[in-house]
DNA sequence: CGCATACATCTGTATATCGTGATACACGGG
DNA sequence: CCCGTGTATCACGATATACAGATGTATGCG
């Protein structure tokens, strides 16, 4: 094995990759483009089990692309700025491109209009 | 579930991103941002069996990401120009990251000579 | 308190993926 | 035409990941 590749430190990015390798965890990732989201909002938008839902945000959360905050009975999640450089270029042309598609900006907004004062379904 | 996350087309992209979910075949792309190698070259740079190689590569073949070409005993393996545009800024990413790493590009070439008139190993 | 809601975690099961060794195929040289 | 080398594929066991259902935890409210 050459030097280069052994001390190449491809592990940040793979987890990335490996996170997103999912067409699930993809998805959400394009909603939370448009800001964050509650677990609620998600599971209704990709229409998932409460417990995939949860799951794969917990896989987000492990390699670290979402962070999570507590809003009373609610918790969001929101993407996770990123410190690797190659990690976050990379993670930037996501956002990027979903950030561009209008659809999923308008569903985003309907999505935080249904929390709050009305239950999340 | 919403309209917009339905239609949503991020199979390309995870199909992408799954097939780079893992360190061997990320370390395979990393080789490659420098220009085509062939399977024994990869095999020795990555202290990869001869199988184990061949499978990553196959993976990697059957998501786009690279193709290969034979020249007499030898299959040379390339990264392929991504049509899906996402897709292509995302690969790019690395390919920039990895194509600025010299000491890869050192190992590269090293690699390069050792196929033609001399074995691979 | 007790209860309802939102979320997390556990459990079991099915499927996918990894690595390795054995085998099959392709090509070039004697 | 056989044989060696390089590569692909198959067969296997081990591990990882998927989903759904059940249970556990946290928060807010009457």
């Amino acid at each position: 094995m050459l030097s280069s590749t052994e001390h190449l430190e491809v592990r940040p990015i793979t987890r990335l990759f490996r996170a997103l390798g999912d067409e699930t965890r993809m998805r959400i990732v394009a909603l939370l483009a448009h800001g964050e989201l509650c677990v609620c909002h998600l599971e209704s938008a990709l229409d998932l089990g409460q417990s995939t839902a949860s799951r794969h945000l917990g896989i987000l959360k492990a390699a670290g692309v979402v962070d999570s905050r507590r809003d009373g009975t609610w918790v969001y999640y929101r993407l996770v700025e990123q410190e690797h450089e190659t990690t976050a270029q990379a993670l930037g042309v996501l956002t990027a491109a979903f950030g561009a598609e209008r659809a999923l900006k308008s569903d985003h907004a309907k999505l935080r209009k249904a929390c709050g004062p009305n239950p999340c379904k």
